[in-house]
DNA sequence: TGTACATCAGTGAACGCGCGTTCACTGATGTAC
DNA sequence: TGTACATCAGTGAACGCGCGTTCACTGATGTAC
């Protein structure tokens, strides 16, 4: 029962077995996602996956626990795939215009979405049916992209260009509401970030509404042939959410 | 290969046989719905259901030609659910209060999906691998909630109390994006609605961030704990929505 | 530098399981005369 | 009303398949002296 030995604590791999396993480790991931891609999360196999490795399938429990631990192993991957996309385009975009660096955000996931759709809908659809994703190794590379949409609404409330309020008709009660200020309380600390409950509210409201989009755009929830041009309505997605984000 | 005999054209099924048979195709559908809440869609297999009607595996194809039919079934009956508790939110509330109406909408998707996550997770989440919707049998009843969400926006278009360019800064140029505004016209034609593009176009965002809100919820994308109130998010959430769409 | 031993990767067989689908069949229920 | 036949529901066995996981094993690669 190997319980998936890891490298050790040094960055680089020593001895050349620690590389070479290092590597199937890689391959076995690598495959995976192929495999993710091509039949969905729920079809993941270790067997197909010692198949293509072209091993006999009891070898790979050398490399990983099960079938489970391989879904973290993917998960973790995607998750990290995806946040290093959105950081890069987030990082491309000069640091003062909040507005733009969101804009950038958005892109950043739904081209990577719909480049991914299998990972997409591994990170963001419907739970894989038996499997619990373990919080403590997927909770940090899980919250990149918020952790980031939420660094840009800070920035902007810092540099004073953050309009609260930007609607028309805010109904000021919602702010209000007890829990949920006591909520956002708690974000804004963990966050250490300075953003009032309206427009930290707001903010959830657009994260939720990003991915709306992208997973109707991705899981084909639009009918077919509707948006013949869903480029453009992205686009205007992100204009009004820009907005409604007070950037 | 009995190609999934239907009831004759007439609503009432005359012989006892027919009656039986179509409580049988009732019943099957009802395990069906079971067997996905427990197990995810991906999991639903023939012989499971066979197994809770107490007959043999074969049996079943007496009355459902293959499992893929089997899931547009319960697909056609989850979106007829969604539809009817959709349906009936919107009507309890007075039909010049579009606002409310809305909100009502809302509230009833949300509740709907918080009751039945994995019927959810099958219509919103990601597809099931191997399995393609048939379009003939599935947009009527996919299209309920939509269109039940542009008669409000039309009818506060009618009424006169939609307001135009509800939020502050509305970017001018978005509903000139040419083929976004051939499309949304196609649409406004098909629905046979009198909505302008800029709202359509909001509409098209209120709606996909109704289901992101919802997915993020039932899928469990906020972290645990992250919010003790959902209620109160949620209530949030369609403020700002309502707003957004100009009610 | 050379030998003895420990570690590890990968093999092959087996376990028990569940799946979708087909097929020839037995009875029971309906229908036509 | 009674009989002969057709229709249908359900049976049981079988097909070929893939899965996760365990286990004792063979060699090759590394390490210690």
């Amino acid at each position: 029962m190997p319980s998936t030995p890891q490298a050790p604590a040094g960055k680089q791999q020593r001895t050349p077995r620690e590389r070479a396993r290092a590597q199937t480790i890689a391959d076995i991931v690598e495959l995976g996602r192929k495999h993710l891609a091509e039949h969905g999360a729920a079809a993941l196999s270790l067997r197909a996956v010692a198949r293509d490795l072209g091993v006999v399938s009891s070898a790979v429990y050398r490399y990983v626990g099960s079938r489970d631990e391989l879904l973290t192993l993917l998960l973790v991957d995607a998750y990290n795939d995806l946040g290093d996309a959105v950081d890069a385009a987030v990082e491309s975009v000069p640091a003062d215009d909040f507005k733009e660096r969101f804009a950038e955000l958005a892109r950043a996931v739904r081209a990577w979405a719909l480049r991914e759709p299998a990972r997409y809908g591994l990170l963001f659809g419907s739970p894989v049916p038996g499997y619990r994703a373990p919080a403590e190794r997927t909770t940090a590379p899980g919250t990149r992209v918020v952790t980031s949409l939420v660094q840009i609404l800070d920035g902007a409330h810092r540099a004073g260009t953050h309009r609260a309020g930007a609607s028309a008709a805010e109904p000021a009660a919602t702010s209000m509401l007890p829990a949920l200020a006591a909520d956002l309380g708690a974000i804004r600390r963990e966050l250490n970030v300075g953003v009032p409950d309206v427009l930290l509210a707001r903010g959830t409201l657009v994260w939720t509404s990003l991915f709306g989009a992208v997973s109707f755009e991705v899981f084909g929830q639009y009918g077919a042939g509707t948006f013949s041009a869903p480029d453009e309505l992205f686009e205007h997605h992100i204009a009004v959410l820009a907005d409604l984000a007070g950037l």
